[in-house]
DNA sequence: CGGGAGGTTGACAATCGTCAATCAGAGTGG
DNA sequence: CCACTCTGATTGACGATTGTCAACCTCCCG
């Protein structure tokens, strides 16, 4: 499982160091919180199963959903160096996670460079999507906002193996995509009920999500994968 | 200059090997592209005098700003290892820059780690700062994003020696601030304004941010220091 | 079969954007 | 020194988007 976390870099047998590392596989029911704002963090997780959200609120009580990550991605390498957390991680359903301490990661990330390596990259992929986050509820409207976070999660879905560019199982409710793209959950749902109205997808569920014609909602939605960073093999893929 | 690369992390003299490192001072005028969204870079930039700012635009035309960087700050250590710009970043004020190789960058991480270490801190903080604009643009209404940039940059430009928390020169544009905080230019005015009408600032000149009250305008402006990630030295600067 | 979480819809209000006009100040050429 | 121009700031009127409140519905699960 660990195997994910370098699989953009190339990386020689200090895949055994990796492996080395001592990890506690946690099993984490639904909206339990691995880390909570405010407190001190010593350990990093990496989900193995299961879906989780990093989310901060804020003081008229709303919150706004940072990221969501799917099974094997990374939820916090920035405790590893910043003890203070500023902001919660959360499991959206039940699911799995492997717990590192923090000390482990960085003398890892010290003596073997490709790992570092490896991990600074996770890092600033992290980060290009935080950017694009920004962008996307700071600019554009409600339409756009979600028919990008729908075509997002598709191809991360479909790298993940779990589902397809033409369709997937939604993993969140629509007050959380509403928190995810700056709205309420009742504007989120009429955003939603009028990207279906209009054919941009079809919903045989809620939750269920089918792209008819995938280039017309990366168009609405304002979508270009190039801020995920995606290597040679992944593209490929998607 | 270049000592501030280095500021939070403990390292010893490899030093030395950052003052060696292949740098070719730029002068560059305001508005001046250092790197364009889409395209390809091959160097990183740290800005030794005056502002930058890091941008995206989307579909409709409209563009957000990601980040505002001061003297002394790295602009984007994330082209060291993704050759393919996801933004733009733009001089906002003539000033110079010291523009680095990607690949000297990347050896020096790879051969010396507590140099790899301190840039990978140096991008967990941006993606920290990332995380609160995304909570910035996404959950506040006008006035307390405003009030909370305008407090972001009292702690940042004192640190930078450019300003004091009690006010400073404000190194952005209103319609740039509007761009920053994901609303138009003509609300960003209405909302300066607001702010000045109620007493949370004065303002000699438009550009001259006075704050009589640091507390009050942290509380309006729903500010914590938290997610800078000071260390103790710049927590006792501010 | 009851309870609860999540989804859906309508009516109405608040926030924010658009368009357009005006104003102030800095820099520039004559 | 003075028009001239350009950028940035400011304001009003109006319209569009989004939030709020409240009701109801559906489905799953114990």
């Amino acid at each position: 499982v660990r195997k994910l976390e370098y699989r953009v870099a190339l990386d020689d047998s200090d895949r055994g160091a990796l492996l080395a590392l001592p990890v506690s596989i946690r099993t984490v029911d639904r909206h339990q919180y691995l880390v909570r704002e405010f407190e001190l963090a010593s350990h990093c997780s990496v989900l193995i199963s299961g879906f989780a959200v990093r989310s901060k609120v804020v003081h008229a009580g709303r919150r706004q959903i940072l990221a969501i990550h799917l099974k094997g991605e990374a939820l916090d390498l920035q405790n590893s160096l910043l003890p203070l957390a500023d902001h919660s991680v959360q499991m959206l359903t039940n699911g799995q996670v492997a717990v590192i301490p923090a000390e482990a990661i960085l003398s890892l990330a010290r003596d073997r460079p490709s790992v570092g390596h490896a991990m600074w990259l996770d890092t600033l992929i992290d980060a290009s999507i935080f950017r694009e986050w920004i962008a996307n509820v700071g600019q554009r409207d409600a339409r756009t906002r979600i028919a990008h976070l729908l075509c997002e999660f598709a191809l991360r879905l479909k790298l993940a193996g779990l589902g397809e560019r033409t369709g997937y199982e939604l993993p969140m409710t629509q007050e959380q995509l509403a928190d995810a793209t700056g709205m309420t959950a009742v504007h989120a749902n009429r955003t939603i009920r009028g990207l279906e109205r209009d054919g941009f997808i079809d919903r045989a569920a809620p939750r269920s999500i089918q792209i008819g014609d995938w280039r017309r909602l990366a168009e609405v939605g304002d979508f270009d994968s190039g801020y995920l960073h995606l290597n040679r093999a992944e593209a490929r893929l998607v």
